[in-house]
DNA sequence: TGCATATGAATGAACG
DNA sequence: CGTTCATTCATATGCA
């Protein structure tokens, strides 16, 4: 930060009057940006000196059976239910606001770069990581269609922003694409036994070999319904 | 042929004759279309679990002392053995060493032939596929990259094949379970605060501090509402 | 004192 | 390869 001197007068104005975010007049843009990635570095430094705290805290704790001495301080005991219970990013309700309103804007899927400047938005607001407002969207997506999908036909909700691009046909691809399948790229064909093994099989596997029995009731459905080979 | 009634013995002259599939009168072209669809789909699946009993079943066997479980809870966490259906894979803390140490080993990259050996290899620890230790190294690679950007938008060599550091082999790892997850965010930490407080912040970051009391409001609340240190 | 639900996080697999 | 999906795990929180 360059503001020492003049500048550094300036500043403290404004943190006297508005004791908040400042606009303008005395800091540039630039200024602000600088502020906020700071902000988010040391949110972000934060946090992990955290997490490694629990880190050790956990194993310090298998090993002795006590927190007792932890950095030296007998006093920093913590009850168990404390321990390692820290690492969950729990988003504040001003920044939830935000993530709210960035999911609709970006209909459900923002990029790379968008992730990255909502973090330092919501920096603003309380520790947060890139990985978390990742994970929120994804978490969010998913957890929208899922609902969608239960609640059977009535996308009338609000929600709408959560439109899907993506689909997967069904499970019931399996034996489709492994019958199409046949170059060693075919990575869905050992994945696609292993469903078949768990799933399919009708009986003990180990048996299959003398599996004669077509009546075999599961096989019928299995294969009926989909265009195997057709 | 003892001699007897006409429909009983024709009947009986089939199935003693073919002793198999029962031909009867009844069946239509249609069924019989069904069940070649039947027997084609069954001689994949055979194959494929053929390759899939080679692969894992003898090791398995050798190391447990029986088939029990195999397919049924094909990691047995501490936590409870549900039953039945997983079809995802995942890797035991064996194979996850085993993984690990080659992905330093090959520089995060082996080749089509050397995943074959890995999976021999893991195969002697539980049931794998190739295309599971395909999927690994793919997003280990991947995830991999992701954290290293994540750690800042720090222009730097990108060029650098993804250099891990993982891993600290150390002690409790039989809980390695409940363990890895806070294990990457432990070691995250070093690469992200040291590039964060070697790039981006322009003075010491802990003076950062004063900063933030000026650049952002309602800084205080969320330590208090986070009990960051506890 | 537990269960029930919500949700952050981790990760194998799949898509383009 | 880079992204995204789908599913699961683990923890937080609320209720009875």
């Amino acid at each position: 930060m360059e503001g020492e001197n003049g500048d550094e007068e300036y500043l403290k104005d404004e943190t006297e009057s508005r004791g908040e975010i400042l606009v303008a007049k005395v800091v540039t843009d630039e200024q602000i940006q600088t502020l906020r990635k700071q902000i988010a570095a040391y949110t972000i430094i934060s946090e992990q000196l955290r997490r490694m705290h629990d880190v050790m805290s956990v194993q310090y704790l298998a090993e002795t059976g006590s927190f007792y001495n932890l950095y030296g301080d007998p006093y920093l005991t913590f009850t168990s239910s404390r321990i390692a219970s820290r690492n969950r990013w729990t988003p504040k309700s001003t920044q939830l606001k935000i993530l709210e309103h960035e999911f609709e804007e970006c209909n459900g899927n923002p990029g790379k770069q968008k992730i990255t400047e909502i973090t330092a938005q919501l920096a603003q607001h309380g520790p947060i990581t890139e990985s978390s407002v990742y994970n929120w969207f994804q978490n969010r997506r998913a957890r929208c269609k899922r609902k969608k999908l239960e609640g059977g036909e009535a996308p009338e909700t609000k929600n709408e922003a959560c439109k899907k691009k993506r689909k997967k046909p069904d499970s019931s691809k399996t034996v489709e694409n492994a019958a199409s399948s046949t170059t060693w790229k075919a990575e869905n064909l050992h994945s696609q036994s292993a469903e078949i093994g768990n799933q399919m099989l009708p009986f003990d596997y180990f048996s299959l070999t003398s599996v004669g029995s077509f009546g075999c009731g599961g096989w019928d459905e299995q294969f009926e319904g989909n265009q195997l080979f057709g």
